[in-house]
RNA sequence: GCGCCCGUAGCUCAGCAGGACAGAGCAUCGGACUUCUAAUCCGAGGGUCGCAGGUUCGAUUCCUGCCGGGCGCGCCA
C-alpha cells in the first residue's frame, strides 16, 4: 500500500534527522484535497514543531532536503504553515501498475483480520411476512461489510437469527390458518393483533394449492399448531429466495426455537446467576445490567414462568462465544439502539471481552412516493416489498444505492424517482466505464493487438499525467477498502469507484488507447486492463455485476 | 424529561480520529459524436457547512448550549 510506504520513508527521515526516540511518532499520510498539493501531504512538522520547538516551516524545509534525492519522488516541497507535498515518481506509479496486473483481484488483499473469525448477523427479520425495503437496507450493507472483511483477511460467517419463537409466531400462524378456513367456506373470528396484510391471504392460498383442504380435516387449534410449522417454512423459503435474488447468502440460519427446545435459556441463567448479577423480585427472574450502565435492570423471566426475548439472546449469544468467533458484529435497525446497552450489560456480565460484542445500528429507511412517506406497516399490509422493489429497479443499482450512504443517516427511497432515475443511477455510470475498457479491450483484440504476459515493462511508456494520475487513483483502492472494513463505513467504496469511474471517462475522451505507436497502444492497454480490475474488484465487493457490454 | 442518530448547493448525499481556497450525482444553462460504446466528455451558475459560544497556529470536522427532524425509553419482540 502506497501511503504505507511513504509513512515508512518518512519515519526514516525523522530517524536520521532527529533521532531515533522521535521515529515512532504520529503523523498522517493523506490524500490532499487539492491537486495541487501533491499526491500525498504529511503533516509531521507540525507535530514535530511542539516537540522540538522549532517553526514547522523550518522543520519542513529540512525534511523536504532530505527527501529530494529519494527516487521515489518526482517532487517534494514544503506548503503553506508546514505541510509537507509528495509527489510520487512516475517509476513508483509504474510499479504499482505492474503489481496491480500481477495481484489481480488480489491486489485489495490486506491483513489486517488475518486469522480472525468473525461472524456477521443481520437482517434477522422475522418469518412472518416478506422483507421490506428497511431489510434491503441491511441485507445490502450487512453483506457487502462481510465481503470486505474477508478481503481485510477475515474468515466471515454470516448469519441470520430467525425469531421463530414467541408470541409474534402464534399470531401469525393463526392469521394464516384463519384466511385458510376462510378459503373453505368457514369464518373464525380473525385475531386482535393479527397480520391484516394481503400477503397472508396469499399464503394461506399458497397452502391451499398444495395441500388442498387436507388441514381443514383437523380441528381449529390443531390447524393453528401445524400452521406455526407449515406457513413459517414457507415465509422462510421466501426470504431465502429474495435474497438469493440479492446476491445475499447466508453461511447459518439460526432458530431462536432451538435454544429454547435444547435448554440453553436456562444455561443462560444459570452461567449470569453464577457471576453473582441474578436476582428474583416481584415473581420474575432479573439480570443486574446496571452494574455495567444499563439505565434499568432487567428482566429475564417473566412472573408468568415465560423467559424474554432478552433472555434468548443472550442465549444465542452465549452460543456465538462458544462457537468460537473472535468477534461478532450485530447490524440492527435504529429503533432497536435503546436495546444496545443491556446486551452489551450481558456479555460484561459473562466476561468476555469488551471487543467481542459490536452491534452496529443503521438508521431507518423512509419510503416516499413522489416526495410524500408510504406508510410500511405489517399490520394493515400496506406496504411495497424488497422483492416488487427489486424488480423495478435492478439487483445492481439496489445494491448500489442502498450502500452509498452512512448508515448514520436516516435513507430517504423515493420509489418514483427510483423508478425515474434507475437508469440514471451512478451505478451504471461506474459499469458503463467498465464495458467501455470490455469493448477497447476487445476491439484491440481484433486488430491483433496483444499485450504478452513478458511486455509489462511496457508500463514505462506511461508518462502522460492523464496516465499517470489514473495509476495514482488506482493506487488508492487497497487503502480505500481498508478503512471502509475498519471503520465499518462501506459507502466509501462507491464513492471510490465513481470517482475512478469519472477520471476513466475523462482519459477517454482525451487519451487513445489504440493508436499509430504499438507501444503506447500496449502500454495503455496495461493501463485500462488495470482499471478493469479494479473496478470489478471494487464492484464485486458490493455485490453489483461488472458487465462487458451495456 | 432522558438517550442515540441527523441538520453541508434547488434535490439526494460525500467530506468530519482538526489542516491549506467546501465536493459528487441529479436538476438548470451553454458546447462536443464520419475516429476504441454520447448510459460519455468539456464548461457555467448555485453554499453565512442549522444558530451561538469555547478549545486551537488552524474548526464543516472536537467540546458546551440552543433550534429543527428521525428513532427509542415494557415482566413486547
Amino acid at each position: 500500500m502506497l501511503s504505507k510506504k511513504i509513512r515508512k520513508i518518512i519515519s526514516e527521515a525523522i530517524a536520521n534527522l532527529y533521532g531515533k526516540d522521535l521515529s515512532n511518532i504520529e503523523f498522517q499520510v493523506e490524500r490532499p484535497r487539492v491537486r495541487e498539493h501533491g499526491d500525498f501531504a504529511v503533516n509531521v512538522a507540525f507535530i514535530l514543531s511542539k516537540k522540538l520547538k522549532q517553526n514547522p516551516r523550518k522543520i519542513g524545509s529540512d525534511i523536504v532536503k532530505y527527501l529530494e534525492t529519494s527516487s521515489y519522488f518526482s517532487k517534494v516541497e514544503v506548503a503553506g504553515p508546514g505541510f509537507v507535498n509528495l509527489f510520487l515518481s512516475s517509476e513508483i506509479l509504474h510499479d504499482e501498475l505492474r503489481e496491480i496486473l500481477l495481484f489481480g483481484e488480489n491486489y485489495a488483499q490486506v491483513d489486517i483480520y488475518k486469522g480472525m473469525k468473525i461472524q456477521v448477523e443481520f437482517v434477522s427479520a422475522n418469518p412472518v411476512g416478506p422483507m421490506h425495503i428497511g431489510h434491503g437496507r441491511w441485507a445490502a450493507y450487512g453483506d457487502t461489510l462481510a465481503r470486505m472483511l474477508e478481503k481485510s483477511g477475515a474468515d466471515v460467517t454470516r448469519e441470520f437469527y430467525i425469531n421463530d419463537a414467541g408470541r409474534q409466531m402464534d399470531i401469525f400462524a393463526e392469521s394464516v390458518a384463519c384466511r385458510y378456513s376462510e378459503l373453505f367456506g368457514e369464518k373464525p373470528e380473525f385475531p386482535e393483533e393479527g397480520y391484516r396484510g394481503h400477503y397472508i391471504v396469499e399464503i394461506a392460498r399458497e397452502i391451499a394449492d398444495k395441500y388442498g383442504d387436507e388441514f381443514m380435516k383437523i380441528n381449529f387449534e390443531e390447524r393453528k399448531q401445524l400452521f406455526k410449522d407449515v406457513a413459517y417454512k414457507m415465509v422462510l423459503e421466501h426470504l431465502k429466495k429474495v435474497l438469493n435474488k440479492m446476491d445475499v447468502r447466508f453461511d447459518v440460519w439460526f432458530s431462536e426455537r432451538t435454544l429454547h427446545e435444547s435448554g440453553k435459556l436456562e444455561q443462560a441463567v444459570k452461567m449470569l446467576e453464577e457471576k453473582g448479577f441474578v436476582y428474583r423480585k416481584d415473581g420474575a427472574v432479573w439480570f443486574r445490567s446496571t452494574d455495567f450502565g444499563d439505565e434499568k435492570d432487567r428482566v429475564l423471566i417473566r412472573s408468568n414462568g415465560e423467559p424474554t426475548y432478552f433472555l434468548a439472546d443472550i442465549a444465542y449469544h452465549i452460543d456465538k462465544k462458544e462457537r468460537g468467533f473472535d468477534k461478532v458484529i450485530d447490524i440492527w435497525g435504529a429503533d432497536h439502539h435503546g436495546y444496545v446497552p443491556r446486551m452489551v450489560a450481558s456479555m460484561q456480565a459473562l466476561g468476555y471481552g469488551k471487543e467481542f460484542l459490536e452491534v452496529i445500528i443503521g438508521q431507518m429507511v423512509n419510503l416516499l412516493s413522489g416526495g410524500k412517506p408510504v406508510r410500511m406497516s405489517k399490520r394493515t399490509g400496506e406496504m411495497i416489498t424488497l422483492e416488487e422493489l427489486m424488480e423495478e429497479v435492478g439487483k445492481d443499482a439496489l445494491r448500489f444505492f442502498f450502500v452509498s450512504k452512512s448508515t448514520d443517516s436516516t435513507l430517504d427511497f423515493d420509489i418514483d424517482l427510483a423508478r425515474e432515475q434507475s437508469q440514471k443511477n451512478p451505478v451504471y455510470y461506474v459499469q458503463y466505464a467498465h464495458a467501455r475498457i470490455c469493448s477497447i479491450i476487445r476491439k484491440a483484440e481484433e486488430e491483433g493487438l496483444k499485450v504478452n504476459k513478458d511486455e509489462v515493462e511496457l508500463v514505462k511508456e506511461l508518462n502522460l499525467a492523464e496516465e499517470l494520475d489514473l495509476i495514482y487513483l488506482l493506487s488508492l483502492f487497497p487503502e480505500t477498502v481498508e478503512v471502509c472494513a475498519k471503520t465499518r463505513d462501506v459507502h466509501h467504496l462507491p464513492s471510490y469507484l465513481i470517482e475512478l469511474a469519472s477520471n476513466f471517462h475523462s482519459f477517454y475522451q482525451k487519451v487513445r488507447v489504440i493508436g499509430e505507436d504499438e507501444k503506447k497502444s500496449k502500454a495503455r492497454i496495461l493501463l485500462i486492463n488495470g482499471v478493469k480490475t479494479v473496478m470489478s474488484t471494487g464492484l464485486s465487493l458490493i455485490g453489483v455485476s461488472s458487465p462487458e457490454r451495456m
